[in-house]
DNA sequence: GTGCGTGCAAATCGTTTGCAGATAG
DNA sequence: CTATCTGCAAACGATTTGCACGCAC
C-alpha cells in the first residue's frame, strides 16, 4: 500500500500521522497472515532501527481503538493483528501453526437466519465467527 | 460429584490417583463457567492449604493431555477449562466478561452439512467451533 | 506552544521449568 | 522399591506501565 493512502487513513480517523504509525500500519496490510506485535517490530525494525517495541504494542492498540485493524487471540494466548476487518473467521492449522481468514457470505446468512430463529434468552449478539481447526494435506 | 466416582475417573484414565488430583478434578467438574487455573487454585486452597499454583498448573495440563477436560484460551489470552467435552461452542458477555457454553445439536449438523459441500482446499477439518461475542440485557 | 506520541527500562501477569523430597502402586 | 507426583522458587514470554523527551499540529 503506499504512502499517502497510508496517510489519508490514519489522519481520517483522527490521529496524528507520524512515521512510525505509518511503517506499523503498512506492515499490518502488507502482511500475508496475521502478525503479532513481535512479528510487525522485527518486519519494520531494519528500515527503522530506533523503533521500540513498546511503540508497537501501543500503536497497535491505538489502531485497535481506532477502528483500523482488528485483533484477536490465537490458540496459544498471543494476539493477532489483521486489517481486514470483514473477516472473523480463521482456520487453525495444527501441523504448521498458521493461521487464515475463512470468509463466506453463504455461511455468514445461514448463521445469522439460524440465530434469529434460535435467539438466546436475555442475549443479545454483536457478532458470531467460526474458529476451524484441522490440518492441511498433501 | 462424590469422591469415588473421581477417583474412578483419574485412575481408569491410567492416571496415579492423589489427593491433589482429586480436588482440581472436582473443582473443575463443579465449577458453573469455565474456571482459569488461579480461580481453581483460589476455590481449593482454603481446604488444601499446603497446594501449590505449579501442581494446579501442572495437574490440568495432565488432565488435558489425558482427554478428561479440555482447555481453550479466552479473550484475554488466559487459560480457561471445561469437563464438558462435547461442547466447543462459547458466547463471551461483552459486560460482564462471563463465557457460557453453546451447545445446539441442530446446528452442529448444519455445520457438518455445510462444510462436507463446501471443502477447504488441501485442508482437513477436526473440529468446528463458534464463537459468539455480545451482550447480556435486562 | 501544547498535547499527544515515542523510546526506554522496569514492572506485571499468566504460565513453565528444574529440582529435591514425598508418595502411590 | 521405583516411577511418578508435588511444592517451591526461579525463569520465562508477552504485554503494560511510567516517565522524560520529541514532534505533529
Amino acid at each position: 500500500m503506499n504512502i499517502n493512502k497510508v496517510k489519508n487513513i490514519i489522519s481520517e480517523s483522527g490521529l496524528k500521522f507520524t512515521h512510525q504509525r505509518m511503517v506499523i500500519y503498512k506492515s499490518i496490510v502488507d502482511a500475508e497472515n496475521h502478525p503479532t506485535a513481535e512479528h510487525v517490530f522485527d518486519s519494520i525494525k531494519t528500515q527503522n532501527p530506533s523503533i521500540s517495541l513498546g511503540t508497537v504494542y501501543k500503536t497497535l492498540d491505538t489502531f485497535v481503538n481506532a477502528g483500523l485493524i482488528q485483533k484477536f487471540v490465537d490458540n496459544k494466548g498471543v494476539m493477532r493483528f489483521d486489517a481486514i476487518l470483514e473477516a472473523h473467521s480463521h482456520i487453525y492449522c495444527r501441523k504448521t501453526n498458521e493461521i487464515s481468514d475463512y470468509q463466506n457470505k453463504a455461511l455468514e446468512l445461514m448463521l445469522k437466519d439460524f440465530f434469529e430463529k434460535h435467539k438466546i434468552e436475555d442475549f443479545e449478539i454483536d457478532e458470531i465467527s467460526i474458529v476451524i481447526k484441522g490440518q492441511k494435506v498433501q
